[in-house]
DNA sequence: CTGATTTTCCCCCGAATGGGGGATTTTAAC
DNA sequence: GTTAAAATCCCCCATTCGGGGGAAAATCAG
């Protein structure tokens, strides 16, 4: 059984291109195509597609609108963004608002179809341009911070120590600490020297910063 | 001028087939080999490398945390994680990690090469399993907060409450914060004074912890 | 212009914090 | 069994915070 294919593609040249290239396709199927976003989820439910290839550009609703949409209502459908080139930040916001992959409208015609089963088999096709632009994303400051999480960086606390920092995080005073850990006022401030120490802070705002951003507790 | 390649391997069979791979190619160079990440950036330092090979199980510093050295001293160097097959999430970290891409180590012997080319040409290639967890990422919640729009609680902060908020969470003293704002102690007291009422919270730590948890500032 | 908000500043005072010294005991490692 | 680290507690003392009162400009919206 064929994948069936819903196009949304606002350029009717590009349309009869795709129909004469997914002709041939014996897995694939090109149920309908249409100029515009109208009526997108009725269109999506009366079609039920398995893959939408999605203009970015498209109207009234955009392309990165209408892979939300889809991304959130039909979560079994996969969507494609269809980009020209040079669309870094809206091929991004695609990706993030549900695309499952991205696919060049001027790559050479016979990929097209391979492209789409690729995508099928939960491949990931990405020209080499666009894969340098992917990976690109892995260095900005925003991707580091994420991954901030995944590198904690090892200050050496001892396992009080974390649990006091914890609670610092929190917002209790040395006081409440001391009596939420059973200990004595003068410990937790020893611990809180140290922890201080090993975070190279000097007070709690630093501290709790420090703890949160770095993900350290 | 053939690119400069330094390789970071246990293995020194490995060192000497990647040696015989490489010896022939005009556009590639294989400066030097070491079987441990000791010096690192003092070797990097020295050699300047255009790539670096970096076995993703070397020692004593590993080859995720030794990328992450390096791309973030020597940005201009291409780090190629090397692994043997299976380690998905090492991979995925190392690109994480800055690594410009990544190899096995049992591939075919006359594709080493190729595909050092092709990453110095700025390819990427991928396997469909890491490609999966590219994507994957971009669905994640964490991007979503980072890149969509989100639920930000308006706590009705003004301008210069926000201001001094993000000096709060800086780690500043009052008195830092009244010599950077140009104003006085006391009025950066009473701003801070409205912030906690308006953040609903007693101490710096909570307003520091609220802020970038809550993303305020 | 008028009222509301923002921004600025002030005093008082008790409580909390941070840094500098320690010391003892328990636990873990070698 | 010695050594090292962690966890506990103590004192002193200056500084910083936080909450309670204000109040006067400046800015802004209607």
């Amino acid at each position: 059984m064929p994948s069936k294919i819903l196009l949304f593609e606002d350029n009717t040249s590009i349309i009869e291109a795709y129909k004469l290239l997914l002709a041939d396709e014996d897995e694939l199927l090109l149920c309908a195509s249409f100029v515009n976003t109208d009526m997108l989820t009725e269109r999506i439910n009366h079609f039920k597609p398995d893959v939408v290839l999605m203009d970015i550009n498209i109207q009234p609703v955009d392309g990165i609108e209408a892979t939300r949409t889809i991304a959130g209502r039909f979560p079994e459908v996969k969507v494609i963004i269809q980009t020209i080139f040079d669309e870094d930040d809206k091929v991004f916001s695609a990706l993030c608002a549900g695309a499952s992959g991205y696919m060049l409208k001027n790559a050479p015609a016979e990929n097209i179809a391979d492209a789409v089963k690729d995508i099928l088999r939960g491949g990931f096709p990405m020209s080499p341009s666009i894969a340098r632009k992917v990976l690109a994303l892995f260095k900005t400051d925003a991707m580091r911070q994420l991954f901030a999480a995944r590198h904690t960086p090892d200050y050496q606390l001892s396992p009080r120590e974390k649990e006091i920092l914890k609670l610092l995080v929190a917002g209790l005073s040395y006081k409440m600490i001391a009596s939420e850990c059973h200990i004595g006022f003068e410990t937790v401030k020893s611990h809180i020297k140290k922890i201080y120490e090993k975070l190279h802070v000097t007070c709690v705002s630093e501290a709790v910063a420090k703890a949160i951003q770095e993900r350290v507790i």
